[in-house]
DNA sequence: ACGGGCCGCGCG
DNA sequence: AAAGCGCGCGGCCCGT
């Protein structure tokens, strides 16, 4: 069962209706008044546990949440459409055609756009009338049947529908945890700011301890009025002091010895704390012990997440422990051990490699562990440089050195991304396993490959050698983003069912965080076995459902802390 | 004044 | 242990 979500034919409405599976209408159209849609949601969710199609889950499921509406599961339109304008799976389906032009993100459902203009809506008025407008109910349902068709012609219809069912998992996922938030305690944090950089400045002046150091950093250079913020000025009075650093890199500076670099270092370490997670970003994003950003689900080409806003998946180490569970609850953190490398195993079908990540009782093991005891004479990071060296393209260095020996041990793996290299630096596109691809090639980038000047031609090379790290890389962080996104959403919907059963008066788990290869819940105490247990389930449950049965394992660790810096 | 690009560094 | 992939953010820097 389906239930379209679309406009309404004023602002102040939406209409929902319900088809059947094969499209026909299951409902007459409903024009709710929108300060009544969640409760609508609710009653058609409990009745019918319809799939949920709208064309964009970021429209409409932020509000349903305000208003206490959740729903099982949804169709993103929006995601699954710029998916398939790209995948190769579906390039010779002409879904290209028929695709309905999304409107703008910035556009909200009834028309109207979000984003402040600033602009007298006078001005506006011609542009708005040739601009797409929100989607009505019939236009939902025909770009739902243009995806439809498109499926299932394509060359893999089943890796695409768990493809594009995931992704819309992940919309709704992504906006469950923007509304709850990760638990971030104010007074923590601010205590942490204090002692690290002093008492709140006012204004735009320097934290005491950070213009502290910068006087002393000043004198160590004998430069009385540079600017440590500024990487040309202090290029130079470094070469003044006699320190021949080709750049301000901390990892660089760390090389010399000087008076100067110690303060530096520690500047430049705080200096980072103040502006990027100091009280600025207190005041911005954490509220009521609770820190919200915003995910944008496939907002990477590989169909990684990105966040915006307080950088949800950058959160430093450093500031960690102001992340602390409520009271009665736990933070369940939860990682896939060495995914892209096991990812790599999978797509290459490489059973030496895979045999690594397995002991000789056939339990699983650190990957880099056995591939170290398989030929690096035991050392692990050795072959955890070479094995990402690999997959990410290095030529020089220790990683670049090590490839040859992995080459020798793993034929069959590294043959996989060289191929994936080589197809991208012809110019073709490479696609992931469950069919997401990269964007074709710009005209410019093609134009410039058949260049014939000597200068013009290094540089096609240098072009084509970028982005055969791209394609080399992109299968495998993009299949690794297509398990990690299957895991999300089936530990969603265990989580779900669970909560449906628990007792009354038990708390619920939540997902709070997810970081590419990571999902921390928030817990219940009394549920943290059972999670835990649905938290591996889940793991295995997307291997078999993308890969199979295969001689292979993606096993998670899961930790279960009170403070989000305790985990690992 | 504003904005795009670069730098440096946080995360995976 | 290094410089090879993907991001976001804040500040600087230089163009307009």
């Amino acid at each position: 069962m389906y239930a379209l979500l679309a406009a309404g034919p004023d602002s102040t409405t939406a209409a929902v209706q319900l088809r059947n599976d094969d499209g026909t209408p299951a409902s007459e159209a409903r024009i709710v008044p929108r300060a009544q849609l969640p409760g609508t949601v609710r009653e058609l969710e409990e009745a019918h546990r319809p799939r949920w199609v709208w064309d964009r889950a970021g429209h409409w499921y932020p509000e349903l949440l305000a208003g206490s509406a959740r729903v099982e599961k949804c169709h993103d339109l929006a995601l699954c459409q710029s998916i398939l304008l790209f995948s190769e799976f579906a390039a010779g389906t002409g879904y290209a055609q028929q695709a309905v032009p999304m409107p703008p993100e910035a556009m909200a459902p009834n028309g109207a756009a979000t984003a402040p203009s600033g602009q007298d809506s006078l001005f506006d008025a011609p542009a708005a009338a040739n601009a797409p407008q929100a989607w009505g109910l019939d236009t939902v349902f025909k770009e739902l049947s243009a995806q439809k068709s498109a499926i299932n012609a394509a060359t893999h219809p089943s890796r695409l529908t768990l493809l594009l069912v995931a992704e819309s998992a992940g919309a709704l996922v992504a906006a469950e945890m923007q509304h709850a938030g990760i638990p971030w305690r104010e007074q923590l944090h601010r205590r942490l700011l204090h002692e690290l950089l002093g008492p709140e400045p006012a204004g735009h002046a320097r934290p005491e301890k950070l213009e502290a150091l910068a006087v002393e950093l000043r004198a160590a250079l004998n430069a009385p009025s540079l600017n440590p913020d500024s990487p040309q000025e202090l290029i130079k009075a470094l070469h003044r002091a006699g320190i021949d650093a080709k750049s301000t890199r901390s990892w660089e500076l760390m090389e010399f010895k000087h008076p100067a670099i110690g303060p530096l270092l520690a500047y430049r370490k705080l200096s980072r704390l103040f502006t990027t997670n100091g009280w600025n970003w207190l005041e911005q994003w954490v509220h009521d012990d609770r820190f919200h950003s915003e995910y944008v689900v496939g907002g990477v080409v590989s169909g990684r997440w990105a966040s915006k806003g307080g950088g949800a998946m950058q959160i430093p180490a450093q500031i960690r422990s102001a992340a602390v569970a409520d009271p009665g609850y736990t933070f369940i953190v939860a990682d896939a051990a060495q995914l892209e490398p096991r990812v790599l195993a999978a797509l290459a079908q490489d059973s030496a490699m895979a045999a690594a990540g397995q002991d000789d009782a056939g339990h699983n093991r650190d990957l880099y562990a056995g591939i170290a005891a398989e030929g690096f004479g035991g050392d692990r990071s050795m072959a955890k440089v070479a094995l990402l060296g690999a997959i990410y393209g290095a030529t020089t260095g220790d990683s670049g050195r090590l490839v040859p020996q992995l080459a020798r041990m793993y034929p069959r793996a590294l043959n996989y991304v060289e191929e994936a290299a080589r197809a991208g630096e012809r110019g073709e596109r490479l696609t992931t396993f469950l069919g997401r691809s990269t964007p074709p090639v710009s005209p410019e980038w093609l134009a410039g490959q058949r260049s014939t000047t000597a200068e013009e031609q290094r540089r096609a090379e240098a072009a084509a050698r970028s982005r055969g790290r791209f394609t080399r890389n992109f299968v495998v962080q993009g299949t690794a983003a297509e398990w990690a996104l299957c895991w999300l959403a089936e530990l969603r919907r265990r989580l779900r069912a669970l909560a449906g059963t628990a007792a009354p008066g038990t708390g619920t788990p939540q997902l709070v965080a997810f970081l590419h290869d990571e999902v921390v819940v928030h817990c219940p105490q009394d549920l943290v076995e059972e999670v835990t247990r649905i938290v591996h389930e889940s793991s295995r449950t997307a291997t078999h459902l993308i890969f199979g049965a295969i001689p292979l394992e993606f096993p998670v660790k899961a930790t279960v802390v009170q403070c989000y810096a305790d985990a690992k």
